[in-house]
DNA sequence: GGACTTGCTTGACTTACATCAATGCATCAA
DNA sequence: TTGATGCATTGATGTAAGTCAAGCAAGTCC
């Protein structure tokens, strides 16, 4: 998990680091960051540090006392929890502009979650004491902070939705449209991490994740590599909203 | 209980009410007005209004604009998120002094889920307005706001967890566990509520939940009516945090 | 009292998914 | 090229949990 670290080439990796025009649009897009005045925006960055880590690296540890908030830039993290008896849940896979550990880091808690680049990947790292320091004196950085919690919050109830209401092959489904880049017809997609991730992100084993696209052909999707093309985006929509009960009823 | 308003004994259903003091007690304990300062606290409840409601009374909506947050008093209170294809998905499950609505409130969302009473209750409303005031008046407030929001991310994660490491019968066991008054040998419990949410709140069917009171009789659980008991704490949680995989082998 | 309702349990059956094990099929180093 | 390695698929099989349907207990209404 070494992560060399190639910061210095762009910036110094230390308060006052020059960041690269294009990461720091993506670091001021995200959603912590968008609604704030642009003064304390710019003094968060000039605060924070960029940080880059190898595939597989340890960004924190479930149990660690939180100091810090990550905005990713490049690559893509996953969220997840060791359970007592030792089975991962990943409760998140986050990419370029979203960010996490909000909450925790003002609390000075400790993350509940771990977190791993799952591809070599550049975060921003922000201190939780500068951004404790801008919420005392401005208010709206609060409340954008609290934008971006729930923001989490929200997509963690879609997630216990989904795992009580639908199928695994519904799941998947659904995980292809929100990559799916256009509305109706045809089209194709890049999966963006390994299967073995997408299975746990979704709450199955790679297994059922193969079988899963198996029967996902029935309703236009055909899986080459890391590929996956759509047959008609609509119909497959229809197959992941469809109540599992009637979904093999319909086989039939 | 019946649920008769009876709030008018007390104090006017509208600002300025007095509330009992036991309920005063109740609410300032809550998560969102315990680290406030005094007269921040107090000033926001004297901006409150104090609501009743029969079991099966809608609090909110999926979808609707949420304009307030609430802190229960008396009885249970039961988020919920109705899937697109008709499931319904239960996403918590809360008591006495326990707060809802706080993050969504604050950003004139619509809110994530539904509320409903499944017990006759009381709660405290707080207007969002309110708060919103406050915030910018009293940095502190946006911190506790953070708090609470931050506890229902971390119940939410711990969901997520349990539903995909845990059997329905460990996630049963784990139920009634954090039910228990006591740490360890006997004890016995109340189920609060009819066992059909139970079983919602815990990813499966109501079938299903009979039939993991069945198999925990094998670890020492007897259920009578709504009354759990639980003969060795201690051997019930081994089984609730063994690993799913190993727990057949040793039935044999 | 008898007829209904409501909530809980039980049984028979089916489906979804995990597990274990074997195999295919890329990528990469020698 | 030849393995080797790591990931992905496939098949056989078992278990967990949902579905459908019936039964049962307790409470409510006439």
């Amino acid at each position: 998990m070494s992560g060399q670290d190639r910061t210095g080439h762009y910036g110094m990796c230390a308060r006052g680091f020059v960041m690269r025009p294009e990461h720091e649009l993506t670091a001021r897009q995200s959603l912590i960051l968008a609604p704030l005045p642009e003064t304390v925006c710019a003094k968060l960055l000039s605060e924070s540090r960029l940080r880059r880590f190898d595939r597989g690296a340890t960004i924190f540890l479930q149990g660690e006392q939180a100091k810090a908030i990550y905005i990713v830039l490049e690559g893509w993290v996953k969220l997840y929890r060791i359970a007592p008896n030792g089975a991962e849940a990943v409760v998140g896979v986050f990419t370029k502009g979203r960010s996490f550990g909000e909450a925790v880091a003002l609390r000075h808690a400790t993350y509940p979650v771990a977190a791993e680049s799952v591809t070599d990947c550049t975060l921003v790292r922000v201190e939780a004491a500068s951004l404790l320091r801008e919420i005392r004196d401005v208010p709206e950085v609060a409340i954008a902070i609290l934008s971006s919690t729930f923001a989490h919050l929200q997509a963690l109830v879609g997630q216990v939705e989904a795992l009580k209401a639908q199928t695994g092959s519904q799941r998947v489904a659904e995980f292809l449209l929100d990559l799916a880049p256009c509305q109706h017809g045809h089209c194709e997609v890049v999966l963006p991490y390994d299967k073995g991730l997408i299975a746990g992100r979704l709450g199955m084993k790679p297994e059922s994740l193969s079988r899963a696209f198996v029967k996902l052909r029935e309703h236009g999707v055909t899986i080459r590599q890391s590929m996956a093309e759509i047959t008609d985006i609509q119909s497959l929509r229809d197959f992941a909203l469809s109540d599992p009960a009637e979904a093999w009823a319909r086989d039939k």
